[in-house]
DNA sequence: GTGGTGTAG
DNA sequence: GGTTCTACACCAC
């Protein structure tokens, strides 16, 4: 909606494959609600606009702008997805009691929870009366330079803040005094309720017999010990009685980058390489306009199973060798080639390729993020703000400050796709919180599994009816790295493509001659990024009392004109490297060479430049061990070829 | 450090 | 009939 304000007053919603993962409020006035399957929601509100959200950069980047903004007015800002933040304001209250001994006893601004019931009186709450002009004073600021509306709620801790905030909606700010904790927290409706109590902690309630607040709250807490140990015990008790002693802590930087996607069924090990590679790429460039270097690489798969059919996950990790971290800082095309060898192996450890697999999702993460302080580059974005800014620094400074003198806090939250929220908070009455609600983004990237061939080979390299087309040379196909070996003779390989290629195609292939012929090709998938929207509402504060800045919810423009989803990266690889053809070997065939994949293409001709043997070494389909050697020993031996990176199995 | 689980938006 | 895409915290090992 930011991006394309027509789209404000119409029923929208933001697509995730299947599903409504929000919607603006047009629409929710028509019945659709989040997580909705897409049909559903047709059937509740025809004229719905749907906007695709796989990609979820837009949100991420005004996700950040948005923490960014509040820093700029206190760093203790903690972010609680893309589009929630919690602030600690207490130094900012403190300083206006300071300069101003008078300025908390004249109002409250927004709303006050009961306030029919209960004797408000600001000069009883003056730091929280004052959290409450702060807050109204971010929405507006946030309004005024993001175009980001929102809800907030101001109060003494992040749970209190945060469970104020959605009181009035949408784009309205409420204080919750700690007379009505009580209230709020009996107000809420089951136990799943509770921030921090999710699905399976519910249930463990429920076996307990717990399904109100009020029913943990008198819940012997030696039971609860039983059942939960002591740490967790004292938490969900606290939790349920409105108490919450965390400190709002800073988040700065993540502390991971990841990818992911998820998909109906894959089953060969070709749509996992295409799969792998696109997400891969799409991460890098993400890494690197972050800046810093990533230490340590995960893949994620989650496999289908009839019982648990989306829930279970299974990882492998490794360190990323620093050659190659640092490849990956400086945006060397390398980096690509050389990950897509550690994720395939970490592919093959999870996942056995020669027994049939069904996956439903794949991840690739960087985590163990380390700035380097060489890596002064992208300074420009977003991120890299996180990745340069010393949250510590700021926040020990804040810290300190703190400890001298009264404790608050400041929640803010902003929901792109839908409003945004503030909360504040203090302790008792010598603290002040504000939260409010930044940008929420969500999205998908949708993909298109390749697939195609045209082999028709056969199973497995041992199996008795293994068979390999008539032009391939047994010889060469044994040399050929498992996975690639599996795909040729997998079923989706045997026969026809399967899937039709919506994009350039490309042919992956050994590009030695025996199978020049007729290889697994493997499509680019491309993520078709869709546009977010981005809608918030940031209510101004209706108090009774003061009605400040009340704003009719505008939204946004998060989209461009036609919210048509934009491909934006829609590789037409090919074409780049043919010119340099006539630098084949004589053996290449230039047509298979020139449906490989860019990177493929790349590597073989600065090979071939280097007039490095392709396709030389004997694969030791070994497993595991071998990794160590290719880290280290790679010095001069790596560079007899570095195709082999991409084939060898673990 | 690794891998799994739970929670959240 | 079907549940997205991130990111983080915690725990056991």
């Amino acid at each position: 909606m930011i991006r394309n304000p027509a789209l404000r007053n119409v029923p929208l919603g933001i697509q995730q494959k299947n599903i409504i993962v929000t919607c603006n409020y047009v629409a929710r006035e028509q019945g659709v609600t989040k997580l909705m399957f897409v049909t559903d929601a047709m059937e509740k509100c025809p004229q719905l606009v749907l906007v695709k959200g796989e990609d979820l950069t837009h949100y991420r980047e005004m996700s950040y702008k948005l923490t960014e903004l509040l820093m700029t007015y206190c760093p203790l800002v903690e972010r609680l997805g893309f589009d929630e933040n919690f602030m600690d304001i207490t130094e900012v209250v403190e300083k206006r009691l300071r300069d101003n001994p008078e300025s908390g006893e004249y109002s409250f601004t927004g709303h006050v929870y009961n306030n029919a019931s209960i004797n408000v009186k600001a000069i009883d709450h003056p730091r929280l009366a004052i959290g409450s002009h702060v807050a109204a004073e971010l929405r507006e600021v946030i309004y005024s330079k993001l175009g980001l509306t929102g809800c907030a709620g101001i109060s003494t801790s992040k749970l209190l803040a945060k469970l104020v905030s959605g009181t009035f909606k949408p784009n309205q700010q409420t204080t919750l005094l700690p007379l009505s904790v009580k209230d709020i927290m009996g107000s809420l409706n089951g136990l799943q309720k509770i921030p921090g109590v999710g699905h399976q902690t519910a249930k463990r309630f429920q076996a307990l017999g717990l399904v109100s607040v009020r029913d943990l709250q008198l819940f012997p807490l030696a039971d609860l010990v039983r059942e939960f140990g002591d740490n967790s015990a004292q938490r969900l008790r606290n939790l349920a009685l409105g108490i919450d002693d965390t400190p709002v802590t800073p988040t700065g930087a993540p502390q991971s980058l990841s990818d992911e996607d998820s998909f109906k069924k894959m089953s060969s090990t070709k749509e996992v390489l295409q799969k792998v590679e696109d997400l891969l790429q799409s991460l890098l460039d993400r890494m690197q306009k972050d800046g810093r270097q990533p230490r340590t690489f995960r893949l994620t798969i989650r496999r289908y199973s009839a019982t648990n059919k989306w829930f279970n996950r299974e990882s492998k990790q490794c360190p990323i060798p620093n050659h190659i971290g640092q490849k990956i800082t400086s945006g060397s095309s390398d980096a690509l080639a050389q990950l897509m060898t550690i994720a395939m192996k970490l592919f093959h450890k999870v996942v056995d390729c020669y027994a049939a697999f069904h996956l439903t999702l794949i991840n690739v993460c960087f985590s163990n993020l380390q700035t380097s302080s060489a890596t002064s580059s992208s300074k420009g974005s977003i991120t890299s703000f996180f990745a340069h800014v010393t949250s510590h620094s700021r926040m020990s400074q804040c810290q300190d400050d703190r400890s001298q003198s009264t404790v608050g806090r400041f929640v803010q939250e902003a929901d792109l796709m839908r409003k945004t929220e503030t909360s504040v908070k203090t302790n008792n009455w010598s603290n002040e919180l504000l939260s409010e609600k930044g940008p929420v983004a969500s999205s998908q990237s949708e993909s298109v599994t390749g697939s195609t061939v045209g082999l028709g080979t056969k199973k497995k390299p041992n199996s008795p009816e293994c068979q390999l087309p008539l032009n391939a040379d047994p010889e060469v196909f044994r040399l050929l790295p498992v996975y690639i070996q599996n795909e040729l003779l997998s079923p989706t390989c045997t026969h026809t493509s399967q899937t039709p290629l919506n994009h350039s195609p490309k042919s992956f292939t050994a590009a030695t001659s025996p199978l020049k012929n007729g290889l697994c090709k493997v499509n680019n998938s491309h993520h078709i990024t869709l546009d977010n929207m981005d809608v918030l509402k940031y209510s101004g504060p209706s108090d009774k009392q003061t009605a400040i800045n009340h704003r009719p919810s505008l939204d946004q423009q998060m989209f461009p004109e036609g919210a048509s989803p934009g491909e934006e990266k829609s590789l037409n690889h090919v074409s780049s490297e043919r010119s340099s053809k006539s630098k084949f070997p004589l053996d290449i065939d230039p047509m298979v060479f020139s449906e490989l994949p860019p990177e493929i293409q790349r590597e073989l001709l600065s090979e071939w430049r280097q007039q490095k043997p392709v396709l030389k070494i004997p694969f030791s389909k070994k497993q595991g061990k071998s990794q160590a050697k290719e880290k280290k020993g790679l010095p001069k031996s790596t560079q007899a070829n570095n195709l082999l990176k991409y084939f060898k199995s673990s």
